[in-house]
DNA sequence: CATGAATGAGTGTTCATTCAT
DNA sequence: CATGAATGAACACTCATTCAT
């Protein structure tokens, strides 16, 4: 048994909601794996919902306004860095957890929501500093930047489907190539 | 009432699923819906599961193979016309059960997978012949196939958490310059 | 398939019943194992406990009133001979369902009552036969009939509970000694 | 309402499985009649069959190993008070689940099971203590005590279906004089 | 006579949630 | 604060039986 029993709590829920979903996850379950009496999940979390509010909460992070690593002239190079990992601090259950409840409660949607936001938004700045003479394309620069941030949440989400991977440096090249 | 009773148990699981999920859809709501008793849903459909299997074998095709319309030296309206639509044969409904229950059961997943390779494969295939020189080698019409296929699916299924629209034809537009 | 409609429902009735009891087995079933559609085995047995009670009137014979092979002076083998068929015409399966279901209706208790009353008339017979001499002593006749009967039934019942095992013969020459 | 809900549970379903048998026992019924919400029924009891196995588990004891009351030389007299009582604690509902339930599961059957074992290894015991001699082989003497305890079953269960009924002091007195 | 779709009350079981202690 | 017994509505599923064709 590690930490205090809400963490322990949490712990459990996130394993249990990752592998079998939130609605086929019963609390009891949650409670017997995280080694406390039924009872004190209601007494953290009045209600399930709140469990699944309070890990995205608490357990994912997007990284918004940070820097982009941007180098003038070397868009390929750019968005390859910018793909070395999302802006989105989480293990990889919570990231299961993000995209396979986007439809249980809004407050998840609206996270993943916003990592998609916040994707787009760094892509579309990081080749505006990437390409400097290319500022008044804006729409294709937008168009460019959108569809790499499609490339890398396809890929942290329905690549598993057929187990198709796609090599984020290729697909920046490609893009980066479009633009030069 | 339209129709025999299993085309109306099936009509009403299809507008239940994708309005609120397999998982939190009764089959008593299913069969009210319906008009029919809660028995005969479970004489067509042993299993609740069946009805989502049945679902998704009876009212969603992957169209496998069909002749792709590509213009020689126009990659990128070659594209924009493999993007008026998806090679599903399948309502909105149905479209958004094929997404939102991948987890839900193998066949659905499955089903996904074919759209997600069959995708991939035409976008190959359409470049191919719309760049007859292969100006480029195998890998690069390689990668911006997937790419093309994750813009289709990201506007198919993710758009929806923020509403955020790509424009199928700019990214075409944009592939297909990188390709040129 | 083999026999009519009706023979073949009885048979899989048989198997079943005797297999998972009464009760667990579904008319459906049935009719699945006897390859006729469900609604035939309503149209020849109304009720499900018809079927049961037709195997029993059908399938079952407690022969009354036959003749014993009896040698007087020797009770031993008078017994003995007896214990070697029980005076019932039954396949093993209907034997286990005469046992099994004997609380289930009227018919199968007073069928398995039956049984047990041929049992003790018929040792009680053997043996006046066999102790002709014994006439006189109609109780110590009557306990050894009735004990042998119990023994009988015992084998061809609640012995399976343990495996344990008793030798016919050695019951019929212990009481046979008993009243020499 | 005498007792708390556990054991108002395990009364109400004693006396039902007794009356109606276990499988035409609906566990709403065990919970009405033991005034219970239905749920609390599977608070103690997750499964059905658990409520039955706790009755034999709990309400039955085959009294093991205990001192066998014999007196040398008077066998008679030794086994008629071995059936002034089965080895088996369990009220007369209890004994009638145990007999009728025997299919049902092991557990009950193994319990049945016990019960033969122990009456057979007390009668050979009491008759071995009685005839000190050690009259009759160990083979007699085994038949000896397998009849009794045949008779004694019988007596529990089986006679119910005619009505027939054995004295079992006759019994012991037929099985004494044998083996004198 | 034969059929299988239709029926609906009932079955075991689940589970989020409450609450007395 | 902590607990686990208590609650009851809801759930998927069963099944004997009916009946139109």
């Amino acid at each position: 048994m590690i930490g205090d029993a809400r963490t322990r709590i949490l712990d459990a829920a996130e394993q249990l909601f990752a592998g079998g979903g939130y609605e086929a996850t019963p609390t009891a379950l949650i409670a017997r794996l995280a080694e406390v009496p039924k009872g004190l999940v209601f007494h953290y979390f009045p209600r399930k919902i709140d469990v699944l509010v309070a890990l995205v909460d608490e357990r994912t992070l997007v990284e918004e306004g940070r820097e982009v690593d941007a180098v003038p002239g070397d868009p390929a190079g750019t968005l390859s860095r910018l793909a070395r990992g999302l802006p989105l601090r989480a293990s990889p259950a919570m990231r299961r957890i993000l995209f396979r409840e986007a439809d249980t409660h809004r407050s998840v949607k609206e996270r993943l929501g916003r990592l998609n936001s916040e994707l787009i938004r760094r892509a579309r700045f990081a080749l505006e500093l990437a390409l400097p003479g290319a500022r008044g394309d804006a729409a294709r620069l937008e168009v460019a930047a959108a569809t790499f941030a499609a490339v890398l949440l396809y890929q942290e989400n329905l690549c598993q489907l057929t187990g198709h991977q796609i090599d984020p440096d290729a697909v920046a090249r490609l893009i980066a190539h479009s633009l030069s």
